[in-house]
DNA sequence: TTGTAAGCGTTATCAA
DNA sequence: TTGATAACGCTTACAA
């Protein structure tokens, strides 16, 4: 290492080139070239030489070098269009950006993080992106019910993969959920994949444009209304997230049809949108609970909305679970250090990050348009739902 | 737009580049380049010109291209080695990249963001940027008291900025604050700059190498005494986060400094550390609670610690105020939703991370070697702080 | 199996 | 004020 301070501020050390290996192994440069990609063409002999030399050396390729001669970026993108605001309470995108790391990282991708305003600018974005030929493919989140992205970014002809999967319910909300996969199962299983254009060519696919890694919200909510409805709960309410979002449509979706099917009052079993803010989620609560038969079980789309929710029944004198259940759809540290603990909706988030990476790679491999689906999450079941008071 | 579905994903519509805008415009490469950025050279004339056509052509410059011929690689790292499940927890960083955000996107530079396991995956990820020269720059943050990257950095001549300041504790704890910036003084304020090198050459930089952006958490933690001081607590503990982080050190020493000052009894008002987590944070508050003479105050080094602790508090039956006085530093939504409310130090995090963005720049312009301080955080009084028990 | 040379899109250095 | 032309570091035909 060269001595530290001023000195070496100024003057930065040179990075090796391929030219500067090539000399030094006494080979040519696209010898050099060849040995390190693991490309025929070079004996095994100078291969084995010009990786020594190259280790040495501390070679790394110069990515805009790399980038520049029609190889990759080596670099993916992804935009979260929203407010800072309802960012940082989310612990969902900090640990969906750890599972993704993981999977490119491994490949030695980069990941391009931009948290811009709006829909409008995350368009924009994506088409300077597809310009500067910075970013070899993109992950879309949050997906909405009318959404412009896919077609652009089809159109763009920039790799994609939808976080979050479609607008509409899944495969068929009648059909028996034959074979469900246990949340118990070990992590290597291969998750359940649908490829639209070929087993199912009938089927809408959700989008057709784009390959998709999605969680069965529908199946998830089924689960929920199972524990609230086995515990005798009549009265439920959703308090969904953001309308436009596609995952609000299929919980709200769901909700309906679970309802319909166990015979239950549409007036009572309800879903509220609102904006995910805990300021929204306890003015829901508040006017839910001010009603002449207010719901003995209410599900949150979020961990904060929850504990807002929680926060107002305290204030009222409300005891949960006796008077009052509580859902909340994503556990976090904030689940469980509230009192009463919550029962919560497990997923792995990391988990379906390293899912959608991967499905990413795939699609830049050339692989097919496919929709991939990713674990069901489990109901953990706190103190904060429990038979609901009689009457 | 051409049209959607198959045709578009698989032929991608060619990027245009300054020889497409040289050919229509009726000029050469070099005019073009000249014309587009803004160098002289080329008449008023022929810029316009090229500018129209460059914009007809929805021309942007490769990225890949400009780095490669020497310029910028128009994008900067950030790398946070933490366990994945400590980052979802806090607000803090997503707060954080999104000020940090605000300032490049500005100037149209994308940020790279890398979650690792280890500081020394991180120091190696720092060794591997800078030969693939993929970024221009690099924030640090989670400075330590024994950090190893200043002077990684400084000799590789990667220019960077320390988030989150030194490890020593502020200018002088002894003189008295004069002029403390108001927390309700418009942003816009210049924050306070040492350059360490011209003004004090006498004053030990906190990183000798590298410029560095920090938050005066010794003056904060005087705050949180004062309040709590003059509430009328003379038992007060501070649960710590991590002990390796400058920042720890720095609360820990002023609560020293802060205690004698006061003449209070060291055994009584003291730090505990801990890993951030809801459960070491739950697990500390109940061995103090557990203790012969409990304290009467404690201050959380982050929201979900204080909540944890609060909660807590609440399974035994110790009445938050009335018993036990709880303060977060920093806040979210996580202490107003709770109940009582957290009384909490309020930091503007997306404004620091302006700041040092801005300073990043600074430091890539050529800009002195300095330290710049953030606006002081305040104190918002809630209904978790009160007059303790009497005895 | 090896070396030579062209090209990727930009910026920068020259003559004209 | 312009327009060739040579880098930048890498990949990749193509020739030896």
């Amino acid at each position: 290492m060269t001595a530290p301070g001023e000195a070496a501020r100024r003057k930065p050390a040179r990075r090796p080139t391929i030219k500067d290996i090539a000399r030094r192994a006494g080979v040519s440069e696209s010898a050099v070239s060849f040995a390190l990609n693991d490309r025929p063409g070079v004996s095994q002999d100078t291969r084995a030489r010009v990786r020594r030399v190259a280790e040495e050396l501390g070679w790394q390729a110069n990515s805009a070098a790399r980038a520049l001669s029609g190889e990759r970026a080596g670099a993916m993108g992804l935009v979260l269009a929203r407010p800072a605001q309802t960012l940082g309470v989310e612990s969902f995108f900090l640990q969906l950006v750890s599972g993704i790391q993981e999977v490119l990282s491994a490949r030695q991708i980069a990941l391009l993080l931009q948290v811009v305003e709006d829909l409008d600018t995350e368009c924009a974005l994506y088409r300077r992106w597809w310009a500067e030929r910075r970013v070899d493919g993109v992950l879309v989140v949050d997906p909405r019910t009318d959404d412009p992205r896919p077609e652009l970014l089809a159109a763009l002809g920039l790799p994609a993969v939808v976080v979050g999967g479609p607008a509409a319910p899944g495969p068929d909300p009648a059909e028996p959920s034959a074979g469900e996969p246990s949340a118990t199962e070990p992590a290597t299983t291969e998750p359940a994949v649908t490829e639209p254009a070929t087993t199912e060519p009938s089927a809408t696919p959700p989008h057709p444009l784009l390959s998709t890694v999605w969680a069965d919200d529908a199946k998830a909510m089924a689960r929920i209304l199972d524990h609230l409805y086995g515990l005798g709960h009549r009265r439920i309410v959703h308090i969904a997230g953001l309308p436009g979002l596609a995952h609000t449509a299929r919980r709200i979706q769901s909700l309906r049809t679970e309802a319909d099917r166990r015979g239950l009052d549409r007036r009572q079993v309800h879903s509220v949108t609102t904006d995910y803010s805990d300021a929204e989620g306890a003015e829901a609560t508040r006017r839910l609970l001010d009603a002449a038969r207010p719901p003995t079980a209410i599900v949150y789309d979020n961990d904060v909305m929850a504990v807002a929710g929680a926060s107002v029944a305290a204030e009222r004198g409300i005891p949960v679970p006796g008077a009052l259940s509580i859902v909340a759809w994503d556990d976090s540290a904030l689940c469980r250090v509230t009192h009463p603990r919550l029962t919560a909706l497990v997923r792995d988030t990391p988990g379906f990050g390293r899912l959608a990476a991967q499905e990413l790679l795939a699609v830049l491999d050339g692989g097919p348009l496919r929709t991939v689906q990713g674990e069901l999450p489990h109901l953990e079941a706190r103190e904060s739902t429990a038979m609901p008071p009689p009457g």
